[in-house]
DNA sequence: TTGTATGCGTTATCAT
DNA sequence: ATGATAACGCATACAA
């Protein structure tokens, strides 16, 4: 009978003492152990493949080495690169990452975060959008209070809806330059595949895309904003609908780069040449664009950056994190009443071929 | 002075054992509580906000609820996928996924395994193709040894070269049948963007893919079988490195999507139009292949159910996990002679425009 | 049905 | 420098 090895076999095996052992293996930072003793502990540990129980070491020690992550969906690339950048960040630390996806459901977050809390995680990371939804927001925010009481550490890459530390994309701005720049094209008839009417995301993102044109005094019709779901076949399917009633948009703003990859394969599949025939935008350059034709105009956001900022963020406290590239610097970094702090990211716009300009001019504005 | 709250605290509160608390709150298999004593309890605990501590039960249970997850990169949709799939069985069965990325390094898989035995993950899932190189695999071996002696149970998703439960993609034979469609649609040059000379995956689809040409009297040229990395950038550089020396090559097979993609950029970049100019093949069938344009002619490989299988199989022992879209029917389900077992999953062919056949047929094959 | 007491594997405090 | 021993928070065998 061998059962699980532990560090009282080692130290018998050594011949010394568990507290011995213990300091040996692991170094004590008050206590040392003669070099002599030492190998011989290492010596027993290794001969009896010792693996210390990291579960004891949290009980004893009072804190854990893991890092939890939530998002909406894994096989996202939005998500996949913003957990590329935790994972990265969080290794550095010598963390390892505990994985939770929503797929979508705002409850399935709360009970991740709850999970997240009994396994006593060091920080959360909690990436995707908010809701505006007030019996789930009540209830993440408990969540949220619950484990922060608890002693935990949060970051959002989210609207800056929590008092917890948020990484906030400039949505509304940056759509609004996505607008001007469209105009500047020649546009002058828009359409939005806007995603779902309580996504804060999106209707930020619809918001400052229409706030912008309203300043050039240009509108998008009521008929041509399609509420769908945030995701590539909700703008597959929104942008059905557009083509179906007869719009006469120019270009279509799809409010993320998945849901205008939709939009994209939809017009193809109806045949409208994406470019020549309707423009298409969207929003956040996530890495598959590389690889799409034409090229899609879109807002470049730094997504493994912020993951990698949101990490630090809930690991360094009360102070600015390690630089990502300049997100941190003190330009965009603000620390709340409440003490939380607040990185701004900006976008950047990046045009492509799949917004060329009209392909016929429209009359100027009166 | 609050400090963490503890079942002792709940008890207390509640005016019963902390036995009693223990097991109102978990269940206890044998015992049971008066309904009474019992919402007393949970009052308690909901006042209190008492979180389980999970490193605490796991110490008492002897057993943890986390499945730990090694890929090469999750920002890879290849392991995204993958990765969707292990965590939605994982949640399935009530455990958290434990995510590592290496890189690419083998030497950090060794170490995230390790790190995931001291976690005492229930079950490990390993994705990713092995690499032909002794040191590393034996490094590899004994690592995954001393976990599963330990109690610990893994499937890895590559080629069956570890004593584990294993799911394995049937790469020669999907690229045969991928070589003997390609010659049908009349191609007779080809090139083969064949990653790292010693990535078993990568070797298994060449060689698949060259053994199936020579059955037609056909063969790929030294010098148009590019070694390159096995990733979109490995890709795009080997086409690069394929259209400068001046092939007579009129299809191009790259060894994943992702090099495939990276090969179309090239291509594109070059002025060759992918199709017309010159055909290219991958393999995997990523998602993001449903936005590229030409379609990219590949393999499909079923990536969330094999996440999916790889999950039960590391967690239900010495039977047929559940099924998965057919996945571990019998007829592909084989127990090995060490007790291990064996899931090949067959690819299937799927034909697009990026291979519609040569521009200009080539003379017969004499 | 409820309570008492022990053990899980490790760290850390205290002697020595 | 090393060794006993008491926590850490919970589950459970045993006693009542």
């Amino acid at each position: 009978m061998s059962g699980p090895v532990t560090l009282s076999d080692v130290a018998r095996v050594a011949g010394v003492s568990l507290a011995t052992a213990s300091r040996a293996i692991n170094g004590s930072a008050t206590r040392t152990v003669r070099s002599e003793l030492r190998e011989k502990v290492l010596a027993a540990a290794a001969e009896l493949q010792y693996a210390p129980n990291a579960n004891a070491q949290a009980m004893a020690r009072g804190q854990t080495t893991a890092l939890g992550l939530i998002v909406h969906d894994i096989a996202d690339p939005y998500f996949s690169s913003i957990a590329a950048g935790v994972t990265d960040a969080a290794e550095s630390a010598g963390l390892m990452v505990t994985l939770g996806s929503t797929q979508h459901d705002p409850e399935r977050e709360v009970a991740l975060l709850q999970v997240l809390h009994r396994q006593r995680a060091r920080a959360i990371v909690v990436a995707g959008g908010r809701h505006d939804d007030e019996e789930v927001n009540t209830a993440l925010s408990r969540a949220l209070a619950s484990y922060r009481m608890a002693g935990g550490t949060v970051a959002m890459i989210s609207q800056p809806v929590f008092d917890v530390d948020t990484v906030a994309i400039d949505n509304a701005e940056s759509a609004g330059q996505l607008a001007q720049a469209l105009v500047g094209r020649g546009y002058r008839q828009f359409a939005v595949l806007g995603g779902p009417k309580d996504h804060l995301t999106a209707r930020e993102r619809r918001d400052g895309f229409a706030a912008a044109l309203a300043g050039q005094g240009l509108q998008v019709d009521d008929q041509d904003t399609i509420e769908c779901a945030f995701t590539r076949d909700g703008g597959y399917s929104g942008m059905q609908r557009l083509l179906a009633g007869r719009t006469s948009a120019q270009v279509v703003f799809a409010v993320n780069d998945v849901m205008a990859l939709g939009a994209m394969a939809a017009a193809r599949d109806a045949g409208v040449e994406v470019g020549r025939g309707i423009g298409i935008a969207g929003f956040d350059d996530i890495a598959t664009l590389r690889d799409v034709t034409p090229g899609l105009t879109t807002v470049q956001v730094p997504l493994v950056a912020i993951g990698a900022l949101a990490t630090n963020l809930a690991l360094v406290h009360h102070e600015a994190p390690a630089q990502h590239g300049g997100l941190a610097d003190a330009e965009h970094l603000t620390t709340r009443r409440d003490g939380t702090r607040l990185v701004r990211v900006p976008g950047s716009l990046v045009m492509r071929d799949s917004t060329p300009g009209p392909a016929t001019s429209p009359a100027r504005i009166s």
